[in-house]
DNA sequence: GCCCAAAACTTGAATGATTCCAGTTTATCG
DNA sequence: CGATAAACTGGAATCATTCAAGTTTTGGGC
């Protein structure tokens, strides 16, 4: 697991060179701080240690690497993709609407039942991605700072009325 | 459940608008065929029914849906966004990685387990997202037939090698 | 150690879904 | 039947990601 990136990197066949060093250890570093950086954010991390490296070179890397099988890809709708190198287990998503923070949990389900479809309808399914959405603590009390500000600039010209459309929930909770 | 388009807007206290309830009612006999379609093409229907609609129109009306909770938006990494009208239950998505085919599925938990993180770390959390990845029949058929021309052809200048690093699954099955 | 073909990387341009903006039209309430 | 806030139009802008053509590097073989 924490083998040198070197080693893993020879470990899946893959060439090694400085970009892809860099890009392992730096998606380590993040890793053990439960960071989970984006393309953008690691480009200039890995420039910062290479001093200069293309952006596709990191988009390369981010590829091989992911296709290898040794960094995990989490592209949550609406944000910039991010990467993390806990692979193997699959562990879940807790995903920030408004800044896209990313947070790792566990499985809620002991065993693999979750991770089954009822129906494949003919697919060759290779994986179960489950995101959960919501706010951040920081973004949820930025939230509700702004909801009460309205509230009290509402009260003064309406009387009820506008109601914060904004994180519907997609599905009822006891009937999935 | 099948009320007029109009009715489910009144409902939600949207205006009623000519690009609104066409939108609503193409996603309607998009869904009666178990259809998900994405913006471009739901776009053309509704052009080809009403003349002319800005593209922006359709945004607005689909994020005026979405928020009013009447449409559920599915965003697919790597895939353009696609729309329903089947909302209130929690169902899942098949998603097919090379043409983005959308499959509904039921959850294979009965209850609501694998919507619950085992662990919110302070998130308020609105909604858990279920994206079962894999290749529709078609696709799959495509590629098992990509594959086999690859083998003959390598068999000839090479021994063995190769190997299609295309889906890797993400998760080890048993060990959620 | 040196050579060379494949694999990586560089640079720069292209793509495409989505969003922003300023101005006009339209639905709804009194 | 106005008034006014909400919707829609047209067009430009954004931004993550990808493509393409050319150069450099890696690693197995001689």
């Amino acid at each position: 697991m924490s083998d040198s990136a070197t080693t893993r990197l020879r470990a899946v066949g893959l060439r090694v060179t400085k970009p892809r060093i860099a890009v392992l250890e730096l998606l380590d570093t993040a890793g053990s701080s439960h960071e989970h950086v984006t393309v953008a954010d690691l480009a200039d991390r890995v420039r910062n240690r290479l001093g200069s490296v293309s952006t596709q070179a990191v988009y390369d890397c981010l590829e091989a690497l992911t296709s290898a099988g040794i960094v995990r890809r989490i592209e949550p709708a609406g944000h910039p993709t991010r990467y993390e190198t806990r692979v193997g287990d699959n562990h879940h998503h807790l995903i920030c609407r408004a800044c896209g923070l990313t947070t790792d949990v566990d499985c809620a389900v002991g065993a693999a039942p979750c991770l089954e479809p009822s129906s494949h309808a003919g697919y060759v399914v290779d994986e179960a991605e489950v995101i959960f959405w919501g706010l951040c603590p920081t973004c949820a009390a930025d939230r509700r700072a702004a909801d009460r500000r309205a509230a009290e600039r509402g009260a003064a010209d309406r009387g009820a009325a506008e109601g914060h459309p904004e994180p519907q929930p997609t599905y009822t909770k006891g009937q999935p």
